[in-house]
DNA sequence: GGGTAGTTGCGAACCGTTGGCAACTACTGC
DNA sequence: GCAGTAGTTGCCAACGGTTCGCAACTACCC
């Protein structure tokens, strides 16, 4: 009794379908869900993929998320990056075009601006020749819930 | 047969000394061996650190190293970051007042210029209220030597 | 110099992750 | 619609890094 789950019918099935297809991957139900799951999470632990695809789908296995987290990086759909400390983070690399601040604190996630992130990118590239990859780029500290003196401070 | 090892001879071994009284811990070996390699070494892994130990202490097991990072985090003396993927690095916090640019392809880990970070903390701060942790600071990409077309294009 | 409590080393346990293998099924061609 | 093939899966064991428990030891205070 292997990939026995009701069908993928959500309308992201589709987009999945043709992504799939294009990158020569087998359609089944453990890989959409983890493209699923990484779609509504955004970006997400391999426990939290894992447990968002076992609502759906109780028989995947925690083995194939992570190979399918594996293939899926390997193929350009998914990068991984590093949100809290020493865990890893998986996200849509359509997802992963903008840098993370990460609040120490509460754990709240929170995407950086976009000019700010093109400047700093320009900056560092322009001073020590180095290319930021932004999908791997978290910015641990403190948000303004947790730091308000600091804030005030900084303001 | 514990704590057995050449006493801490080492110039720095003084400001441990009066570092290590300041904030009531004893001045063990392996305390002031786990200091003495992280600033040698400027960041390690755990393992980096331990095997920079047990040359001069070699009775200093990997957990004391474990514990002596730990005790040294929560009193400030020691900060850690993730310059490698999955892999948590340790430093001095007189060590961790700049970001590290690390190259994902040869792992070469720059020091980011002191004014584009101070640049980014102040638009962070200003734009999301958020107050970077620059000791938690990586930027991983890809350094000039590795990516010599990119810098190129960007150039 | 003696007493106390912080610190250590050892080894087991723990947890997240990976690999092997047989069973299963998605896809292709007819 | 059906059979064949190969990619994919679930189960389970193994692996490596990290943490914990405990008795022994020693740094520090008096």
């Amino acid at each position: 009794m292997v990939m026995s789950a009701q069908p993928v019918g959500s309308v992201a099935g589709r987009q999945w379908a043709e992504l799939l297809h294009a990158i020569g991957l087998r359609q089944t139900t453990p890989r959409l869900m983890v493209l699923d799951a990484l779609s509504a999470l955004g970006h997400g632990r391999v426990e939290d993929i894992h447990q968002a695809v076992v609502e759906r789908a109780p028989a995947v296995s925690l083995s194939t998320v992570y190979r399918q987290l594996e293939t899926l990086t390997e193929h350009g759909v998914v990068s991984h990056t590093h949100l809290l400390a020493g865990t890893k983070t998986y996200q849509l690399v359509s997802h992963a075009d903008h840098a993370h601040l990460v609040c120490r604190d509460c754990g709240a996630v929170v995407e950086l601006d976009g000019t700010i992130a093109a400047r700093f990118t320009a900056e560092v590239s322009g001073t020590h020749g180095f290319t930021v990859d932004f999908g791997h780029l978290s910015v641990f500290g403190r948000c303004a819930g947790c730091a308000p003196e600091r804030a005030q401070e900084a303001g």
